[in-house]
DNA sequence: ATTATTTGTTTCAAAAACGAAATTAATTTG
DNA sequence: CAAATTAATTTCGTTTTTGAAACAAATAAT
């Protein structure tokens, strides 16, 4: 086994061979890839619930001289990749072979920082904000367009009023000039940031709309009491930036607010439910 | 066990406490839940490469009085899979909290899993198919159809003659009569598998072009030496079903393909920015 | 009906996996 | 520096897993 190669590609390398107990401890380190430097032998041993002995053996099968000697190429390879600016890329692009679990690692870090770094407040202000609003815009343009895309199609199962922005071939201000005080704009503003996208917003805003902006870290947006944002690790460890993160917190934004929402999301998703079981004939017969 | 319990919730209920071999016969028959009506013990234990002994072992450690039983069961309740179980869901809906760090360490299983479970042959094979067809055609409907949208914002940056179905308004059927043997089809099964989806792969088969389908559990494509299946885990751990899997292994896909095609990628990704950065007035001086 | 043949189950011995405890190595403390 | 403590590895006996082969049951062929 070359002397070099990271943790998680040995691990997935070698996971469809694996024993039980490893394979609780390849889970584990693939989840959480901080902890082989973090933790002692001993404690990922408890924390996969298996022996002190298996620990061992398990990094010893992985190729290492030893558990320590494990942590020791971690810690110099450090857990996490960094981000890479675009020259950067260009050439990874030309050069390097990605990899599986450098990718796996890269998006296990988006999603665990992103959703640990959520300030819990702005999500309920931003599920209270949806569930309050009387209209609900649904905005991205460029690369985020299918992120609003994905997002409406959840809200749209759980209540009514969802519009889209831009809407194909339509003029943007004709089609916004509808918005009200009582609405609020679910606006999507990872990596480029359009004027197009600047414009609405701050047009929403000044309509008195509330606004939940879904960004990265790289962009403030106004701050107001009826601003919400949630930002997103987007880093990518390929050529493109990842948006799994948002999707993610989409996921659940949709789902807190189904909850919020109670009955007249339910009634609303069973008789979805039941036009598709009406429309599909039956189950589909696997091809 | 419930006693009707189907056999793919049997297996992923018990898959974590399974040993390598059982393990191996539970990769294979989520992956061909038909293989369960369709092939003897025999030729499951041999596919799985395992021995006859452990077939049955598995089956009944299932809960199975046999495999005789699991076999006339799966007939009985048909194989495919119950588009989730609604009614539990529903129930969850009404009276569960969710809370975020549940949310996050359901997202980070799907994501480890459904990298894990990763055939490297089919995600190769999957760059390859993309990398030399002539035209691209991506497909996605219903709730499938944002991540179609989202492919196709990538894949277009690294290769042109990207072509979405179905496309706003337009009859399927006449668009897609220009397929060709030499193209191929980026594929989304997500959850509901509506007939159109299996009409336009099918249909895609038949004129020769290759497939790269991406599923979850529970779907058996049509297999053939042109067709690549990526799998991926959408469990959810709220009302929805995350597909933010499929998106990570998007981004991967693109990212590998773009190293596959190299200089033309990089020339067009290059060229790409160039006019972004042409029409954007520079970088944007944050609101 | 009797004999092959194919298919699934059980038995059994070998191999692998595993954890408890002993042992050794490293680190801290006196 | 030695003793004490903590951390990691090894040993060793037990349990689990596993495949080969014997066995039983069903199916097909004569």
């Amino acid at each position: 086994m070359e002397q070099s190669e990271r943790l998680a590609k040995r691990i997935l390398d070698y996971y469809d061979a694996m024993p039980r107990g490893e394979r609780r401890l390849a889970d584990l380190l693939l989840e959480q890839p901080m902890a082989v430097v973090e933790k002692s032998a001993a404690q990922l041993a408890e924390r996969a619930t298996v022996s002190k002995a298996t620990t061992t053996r398990f990094f010893r099968r992985l190729g290492y001289q030893s558990f320590k000697a494990a942590q020791r190429a971690a810690r110099e390879q450090g857990v996490d990749p960094q981000p890479v600016e675009f020259g950067a890329r260009m050439h990874r692009l030309a050069h390097q072979q990605m990899d599986l679990s450098q990718h796996l690692q890269s998006e296990v870090q988006n999603l665990v920082r992103s959703i640990e770094q959520q300030r819990s407040d702005d999500m309920s202000r931003a599920v209270r904000m949806l569930a309050r609003a009387d209209k609900l815009w649904v905005v991205g343009f460029g690369d985020n367009y299918p992120l609003a895309h994905f997002a409406r199609a959840l809200l749209i199962k759980i209540r009514p009023d969802i519009r889209m922005i831009p809407i194909g071939g339509f003029s943007v201000p004709e089609e916004f000039a509808s918005i009200s005080p009582s609405d609020a704009m679910l606006a999507f503003g990872l990596s480029r940031r359009t004027r197009a996208l600047r414009n609405v917003v701050r047009s929403a805003g000044q309509a008195g709309a509330k606004i939940v902006f879904v960004t990265d870290y790289g962009s403030q947006p106004p701050s107001s009491s009826e601003t919400a944002v949630l930002r997103c690790r987007t880093v990518g460890s390929g050529v493109f930036d990842s948006p799994s993160s948002a999707v993610s917190l989409m996921i659940y934004l949709c789902s807190a607010l189904a909850t919020h929402l109670g009955e007249s999301s339910i009634d609303r998703l069973k008789r979805i439910e039941a036009i598709h079981s009406d429309w599909d004939d039956g189950p589909d017969g696997d091809w």
